[in-house]
DNA sequence: GAAACAAGTGCAATCGGTTGCCATAGTTGC
DNA sequence: GCAACTATGGCAACCGATTGCACTTGTTTC
């Protein structure tokens, strides 16, 4: 059973194929009753217009795809659903691949959809520089969590972000940390290590740095293990899923979060508060992040359609969202080491 | 700037660009040496095969798409990742969409891929039987988390599952217990209660039924104040969320898990470990069900490529996957309630 | 040395749409 | 009553691939 084509619709509706084209396409330049004939054989077929043949000759294909960094990682919810309600909105279809924390993959992934799709949204990439700077220049790129010069992107406020850690960790009368850093790859981790480490001093903090670790819950074990030796009263940890696990480490080994140890993560993932105790995490609007990339992404396509112009002077925006620091349990005063209190 | 074409990289080889195509689909067709120098010169071009262009003339897209109920659900996870994995091992891309729990948009979804893809994995599916087979009449289809009638399959044994569920609880010595449904639209909660209460009595349980809920954890909430109203010393959630947002509730209320009330879960997912108490619950192979899914898709694929012919006598797969009773410490012993123990 | 055959390559039609251009018919203006 | 214009719809080329068919060559066979 072969799906139904103009054609179809055409010899049923008894005019020409360009006029079902227009009818569906430019609806001013067919007569009234000739559309409602169309519209009607193509109702009775069950006619779908298929996107690609049609792309074929605009270059449009009302399809943008989402690539995140990893799936497994409840952070890109909310992300994937605000874009997918965008999209929707825009009646473009949002498609969704994993890249597995490749870069390898992220790289395949992208390559198999690159004649499919107007465009992309990287969500984390693991991808260098350069090699992102190359693909913008032959595609339609918005990134997420991560900025690079001449990319649109939308990230969450980092600096401010981690301030708010800072200032915490200093009032509850804690004298450093220590951080468990991400993948090499994250741009995201680089930069909340930088924002940690430039601004400790002016909170009398002393930064540490311990990693990289791929973040998932199992890998917080050998992170706690390393940040014991530290001696730190705090873990900051590269997101929730690290934090986790480190949690579940100390515990583990018998000490008490947040008596002995503070314990900080990012993303504010759904399971934060679902553990004992509950993480303190530095939140952001997630699902209004994934608005704003897609938002970014149709308006690249709308000032060049199609394949990528050589354009150069878009305005380079770059959305930094607010971030709020969420206090839970797992984060409090230090413990008394001689001098503190 | 352009992405080339078969026909750029034919001017530059010196060859026809129906010589390219074959040098790429079938090598045995062209000579070694133009074979070699039609592809250095897609490799300097940087060439990528048009996927769309090909599928206009083949029929097939080398693209699977999978639909799944609730992204946000973390028990899909590992269902994406074998899946995924299993696509890339025959060189399809898997792209994933999202229905929201909401059938309207599962059906626009679909409808909005079926010209791009070569057949769909429908994951826990909320459509109706009816629009299924309609569906499957043109399209290839494989379910995953659901079966019906002449449509492959790969669901986890229900039955035997909810056996080492009530065997669990009348070991434990509980009398009956209360069953807080899923959606409406859920052919595995409608499984999941008809073999709970279908096989309650064998044990000696009283089976008792409340609901339906959207299965989120905040929902958990109101599934445990109305579970509490049935007395039961045993809830079995629909999934894992509503089973957390139970606990919580109950936690919340003062009551003890498990020493007042048990309670357990169905899936598995990563939070499942992390809560206090741990949630026992019903786990499965997912990632396997990921790669027998699609696995069932491209033998499909295989015996009518394209779109689908009128075949009907296809063997009728449908495969039943082994599931696990994951103890932890949300059950337990029946609180004494005057005549039990 | 001519016929038969195989390997390698090109030509042109085709897939399902879109769109520039032209043809027709009906309106309008004077 | 005729030119000029507008609204509508058809023709045919095109997008980027695939593929049946035909045409060259070179090789084998007798």
């Amino acid at each position: 059973m072969q799906q139904p084509t103009i054609y179809d619709v055409a010899r049923r509706a008894g005019v020409a194929p360009s006029t079902v084209s227009r009818a569906f396409g430019k609806p001013e330049r067919v007569g009234r009753a000739t559309r409602e004939r169309v519209l009607a054989a193509a109702d009775e077929l069950g006619y779908v217009p298929n996107p690609h043949a049609r792309a074929l000759q605009t270059g449009r294909h009302k399809t943008i795809a989402m690539v995140i960094s990893d799936i497994a990682n409840p952070h890109f919810f909310e992300l994937i659903r605000g874009a997918e309600q965008r999209a929707k909105a825009a009646e473009n279809t949002l498609v969704i691949v994993n890249a597995e924390e490749s870069p390898t993959i992220e790289r395949d992934q992208i390559r198999a959809l690159t004649r499919s799709v107007d465009g992309f949204i990287l969500a984390a990439s693991r991808l260098p520089s350069q090699d992102l700077r190359n693909l913008a220049a032959k595609h339609h790129v918005v990134l997420v969590d991560r900025e690079l010069d001449p990319l649109p992107s939308v990230a969450m406020d980092t600096a401010s972000g981690c301030r708010q850690i800072l200032e915490h960790l200093a009032s509850m009368g804690h004298g450093g940390f220590t951080y468990c850093a991400g993948p090499p790859g994250s741009w995201m981790g680089a930069a909340r290590w930088a924002a940690l480490s430039g601004a400790a001093e002016e909170y009398g903090l002393r930064a540490h740095r311990i990693g990289p670790y791929t973040p998932t819950v199992v890998n917080g074990g050998a992170a706690a293990d390393s940040a014991l030796r530290t001696e730190a009263t705090a873990i900051v940890a590269h997101n929730d899923l690290l934090a986790i696990g480190i949690m579940r480490r100390l515990t583990a080994r018998g000490l008490r979060v947040p008596e002995d140890v503070s314990v900080i993560g990012f993303d504010d993932i759904f399971a934060a508060d679902l553990t004992t105790p509950t993480l303190t995490t530095l939140g952001g609007p997630d699902a209004h992040a994934g608005r704003l990339a897609v938002e970014l992404l149709l308006e690249l396509l709308k000032s060049s359609p199609g394949l990528k112009e050589t354009d150069g002077e878009e305005s380079p925006h770059r959305l930094r969202l607010p971030t709020h620091l969420v206090l839970r349990d797992s984060s409090g005063a230090a413990r008394p080491t001689g001098e503190t209190a």
